[in-house]
DNA sequence: TAAGGTTTTGCAAAGGTATGCAAAAGCAGC
DNA sequence: GCTGCTTTTGCATACCTTTGCAAAACCTTA
């Protein structure tokens, strides 16, 4: 049924050669004459032959493949940054192998496997790792990259956002549009990047002396959000909010237009973060600040291929700033 | 530095067995005594042995890697579409490599790189493979699935929604509104998902004798699909839009709303396909067709690891059906 | 205890490639 | 044509595992 693969041995036969010649031809940089290359090359096509990658990794030691562990894809912003991250990856000669964590507790089971498949380096889109963990990766020689989500470690690198700064822009712009009743619906304040917003705004808040009228944990949670809104809507009334992520940030124009029958940017401004796609949509019109996706992923895998390359250099934290891009979810003020 | 991988040469002289003993404890189905098991296992655990899962495929063939090809993931029925596929395959023990075609012709040389890998089998989402590639795949023992694309050929697998059917269920719900201007922005009609829901659509007017008022491709692309929506209000205005997906419904509806001042549906109804997560969401509440994501890459697991266990199975067809669900974008009409 | 059958174990080969080393080939200069 | 040097080639081994086969161990029964 089906034919047994074409092997560099099978080639070499075909080429009258040996077949450390035809590995030779394929291996970029190794020492081989014109007249040889040519000749294998046409027996190769010839046959259909194509190196093994898996063959090739057990001896190399190098697969070839990037682990991406991520937890869920329903906010906008992980499909795009790994559609980059595999593009990026791809252009480099590397391809991104998908692990699915469960939120719950099982990330030791998916690092094994992950380990089992001899991944080059890991990827953690947003999937926080205890320190234990990293070292085993580290141990392993698997450089690891969090993307999107900052830990207290210096065993792996990070890529984030300015989470901070940008919160700040957030308070900046909220108070130069006047308001005066200014809350926030944070990110989840179990991860870094929820609690570096909400500490960011709060403290460039009281930097400008305002109080901030109320903070609740939206979890990133789009239901979680929606309450959060009707309950700051219940006391007296906030009349800006500044939502720890875009995707919340709709639910909660959602929730404040078509369930409590506000106006949105009229009786009370949205701020998002992130800038996913649909910020930009009319539907929404989105106030945010932008995690610049392709930046990010940039560096990601600068830092991921730097430590495979050279094994020596030390994990790096970035964190990429992002603009602020006013939308018509804020009443239009003058640049700070 | 990076230490050497333990392997089961090394867990071997730890317990004092044969490397081919500790093999068989990590090989189920294996024979192997209780007591071996335990002692090759206490090893194991104690030098943080686990099997290399490429070395393991060199030998049996089975490299349980799935290629998944997949041309761009902003319409979000896809991102949904590959959480399900990595859960359920991970669930069995398989694992999808990423890659990413561009919307040029490269797909040769991505097959090409994917067949690299040695992978057990093939998922393409939602792109079109020309009959000589499929040939190669199946010729090289790789069954393909073609996820959310029909094609004309028996060589490989192919699981779609039953787009004709959704099509005709739109033309049914709007013909018993009483709409009298009937248009349609099509899905990319290059595309056998975007022609059959057309087709559907169109023969199911004809059925009840109403003429179509227009019909353009909006090649599953927002732009297209807004510009489209203009060239159609230009002209006598159709009062009721069917859209061939929902992320170009969701432009339509913006481009009406905001850029034309009508009401939706209040002036123009408009229908959906996909059901994506923001088509529930109040902005939009989009009447849709739905597209059963679960039962989709349920079915795609099936197939492609069914041929997997069984070379000998042939390709298959199918269609899965799914449920018009009447949201706030039309106005409501007793089930027909 | 010995014979017979069954289960478990070790040996050795295989899977497809890369690579160190030594031999062969090529080349330049006389 | 010969010497000395550089480049190219082949041989053999290694990477880490699974698995067919035969030997060893075990169990059962007489």
């Amino acid at each position: 049924m089906s034919t047994r693969r074409t092997t560099s041995q099978d080639v070499a036969e075909h080429a009258g050669v040996s077949q450390s010649a035809v590995s030779r031809v394929f291996t970029p940089g190794a020492s081989v004459s014109k007249k040889m290359a040519d000749r294998v090359r046409a027996s190769a096509t010839a046959l259909g032959y194509r190196p093994n990658v898996l063959a090739r990794s057990l001896i190399t030691g190098q697969s070839r493949i990037i682990g991406l562990v991520v937890s869920y894809l329903d906010n906008q912003f992980y499909p795009e940054a790994l559609e980059r991250l595999s593009r990026g990856l791809q252009a480099r000669g590397y391809h991104v192998l998908v692990f699915m964590s469960q939120d719950g507790e099982d990330l030791d089971e998916v690092i094994q496997e992950i380990l089992d498949y001899q991944v080059d380096g890991i990827v953690m889109a947003s999937v926080a790792m205890s320190d234990g963990l990293a070292a085993r990766c580290e141990a392993a020689g698997k450089p690891v990259v969090l993307f999107n989500r900052g830990q207290d470690t210096d065993r792996v690198s990070q890529v984030t956002a300015a989470n901070r700064t940008g919160g700040a822009k957030v308070a900046d712009l909220l108070v130069a549009g006047g308001h005066a009743r200014i809350a926030h619906i944070s990110g989840w304040l179990g991860a870094m990047t929820g609690r570096d917003r909400a500490a960011g705004f709060r403290d460039r808040l009281a930097h400008h002396g305002v109080d901030l009228a109320g903070e609740m944990d939206g979890e990133y949670r789009r239901d979680r959000a929606s309450a959060a809104a009707r309950d700051l809507m219940a006391g007296p009334r906030p009349d800006a909010i500044f939502v720890g992520n875009d995707v919340m940030a709709f639910a909660v124009m959602d929730t404040l237009r078509f369930e409590l029958g506000l106006s949105v940017p009229g009786d009370v401004a949205i701020v998002g973060f992130d800038d996913v796609a649909m910020a930009a949509w009319p539907a929404y019109d989105l106030t945010t600040v932008r995690q610049p996706a392709d930046r990010m992923v940039t560096a990601t895998i600068d830092m991921l291929l730097g430590r495979i390359d050279d094994p020596a250099r030390t994990p790096q934290k970035l964190e990429i700033d992002g603009p602020l891009i006013q939308r018509g979810s804020t009443r239009p003020v003058e640049a700070p």
